[in-house]
DNA sequence: GATGAATGAGCGTTCATTCAT
DNA sequence: GATGAATGAACGCTCATTCAT
């Protein structure tokens, strides 16, 4: 992510008020009701827009959703990263990375809702979606496979590896955002030592 | 109609062949298109039955479904407890569980792909199967209880032990039926060993 | 009507006990909801008798209806001519005939809703029943021609004179029956005595 | 947009083109089929339209006939009164109503046909209709009561002296449209005296 | 660019009718 | 004769999408 890409001009083109108010709708429907669960007259409604203006930016609903999706997962990439240091240590690394994960998983219900209905309905966003995602994490990857190398975690797949210490942390984001869990303050490192420890060679014991 | 037959017939006057026809075409399609995504006219296509016919076994669309959750949690809550010894370790006990929650999930690649729509749609599936669901599984509950009384388990709330040990395998076993990750032969007990690291007070280092 | 036709066995062949109950529960259901409001099976299930077994005595819904329109014109074409005496005046003719539909009428509520389903919706009923009334009720159309020749009533077409008296009082009965007006004792006769008014040459002031 | 156009276009705003020919294909339908007698789908075709487009001009079926209900009883208020002059004498108060009410249903055949669908089927028409139409028609109650006072007429309850005698109107004009009965010319005349004898105090005997 | 009336395929569901038992 | 499970066409209604304004 270089300073050209971010270049003002196709930013601008790409994103118009409108277009960000769709998708901000759509975030919100879809985590309540899913795809097939609202239909475009919601969401039009939703973002106080004409129905017939939601086709001047999205071809169509499917290509709205994933749309969504991309934005969502862009977001997350930002989120996940703030303050990443890749010459700090590989704990301190894994710390912030789950530390933001959570923040952002707090701060964008929606979202974090909103995609487990991707994960779970491969049909309907493509598995280009999957590439884009290893693209937009594969510093994570980087930290995982250093954390490998040097023997501080297990020799296992990378995916696996992410599915364990990561996923686990959508997981738990998401039943804490329904109210089905609650996991605050002290608790938080719980459960990232909880994680770390899941894929450590040399797990520590809770002091 | 003999005696012997006598014992066997009530259930199968319940649970009809085109019953659990039904039941098995609405998990594929549930698993594959969710809730709001197949129409009743593909259902009774893939049971092979015609669409009225369906209304004669279920009220409607939610009944079906919520059916179906309810047999796909009977089925599992018997596999998971298959050769489950209550007397034995702690770690004898959490490791059969796992295992046969993973055959359970292998053997019932639609069922498991299903499970998450029924997660992610609350509102369609009524707070009562929730409850449901504790009673089924409630031993894993006293089993992490033990675990904590015994100090062999952080003293953290059993739904959260829960998420972290159990709920993850499911998570793994979704990836692994979808091809993203495979989990075979000896990473299987790395899995389960990495489970139970996230939640022991002296999680074990690999040896 | 001769004491032949009445022979039993024919009777007793065209009347079961079954065919009986559907109608009466036709009867009720068509009251309550018209032709297209109630269904064969809730049909079935008022008559306490099963579905198929419906079709053994009728070929189909627009038979049993046409059947049904066919028993209640004979029934109510017995009780018309209750006590009806060909040799009485006129008024006494008149006045017996009127008491006697009123009679039927508060005492078989069901028959006369029925009955405006009938004449309102011309496309189920045949045109043929029309005939078969005009012979069921063909004593009326003589009584009032009687009455045009002996100059009491007015010289206008008998179907014009019968709808003017007779058809009044199913239409004060429907009224009655519904709860939207209320005749009784004294305003019966008020009611006999408007409809001979409306049709008699010299129609009487009242005392 | 002048400010001639101004009178008329909010009144044409309520009353779109498509508006009118969905109530007067449903009009037809309901005279011809009852109200589950026909489908949506008939219906738009009749009104040369698609399917969904009814929904935008009616909530559902039952708000669809409701309207019409409306507008018929509308119209008819609006055709009843027409010339109607309050200070003229009772009868000629009564012959005018009685003659637009008969014009309206020979110029109006499916509302008048329509109206005995209303009538039967009062659990779908809701009872504020009811209320609609005595405000609508008040102004006969008012005669009757008039010539109640006045001792032209009988000391009936005014709904019943309404049945006898304007009901009556509708049941005739209804024979006629179907082709029942042909009343024509003078005998319109008769008919309107007739009517007017069932009520009056002192009938008269025709010259 | 922005609108929302209009479309008709497709939805979940009910229905009159059949037929193997 | 009597049954009721099974059928699939047809129901009332909603939907994603289009297009004249």
């Amino acid at each position: 992510m270089n300073v050209h890409s971010l270049s003002i001009v196709p930013l601008l083109s790409y994103m118009s008020v409108k277009r960000e108010k769709l998708l901000d709708a759509a975030n919100i429907l879809l985590a309540e009701k899913g795809y097939h669960g609202f239909s475009m007259k919601e969401l039009a409604q939703k973002a106080e827009i004409a129905v017939g203006t939601t086709y001047l930016y999205f071809k169509d609903k499917k290509d709205l959703i994933q749309s969504l999706h991309q934005r969502n997962l862009h977001t997350l990439a930002e989120s996940m990263f703030d303050g990443f240091d890749a010459t700090s240590s590989i704990y301190e690394q894994y710390s912030c990375i789950w530390r933001n994960f959570w923040k952002y998983s707090v701060n964008h219900p929606d979202a974090i809702l909103a995609k487990s209905q991707f994960d779970h309905l491969p049909s309907i966003v493509q598995l280009s979606e999957e590439l884009l995602a290893k693209e937009l994490f594969k510093e994570v990857g980087i930290m995982l496979h250093e954390g490998v190398e040097k023997e501080i975690f297990k020799p296992l797949p990378i995916d696996i590896l992410a599915t364990l210490s990561i996923e686990i942390c959508a997981n738990l984001a998401r039943k804490h955002i329904l109210g089905l869990i609650t996991v605050e303050g002290k608790l938080l490192d719980e459960m990232i030592l909880a994680c770390w420890n899941s894929i450590a060679l040399k797990p520590e014991s809770t002091k």
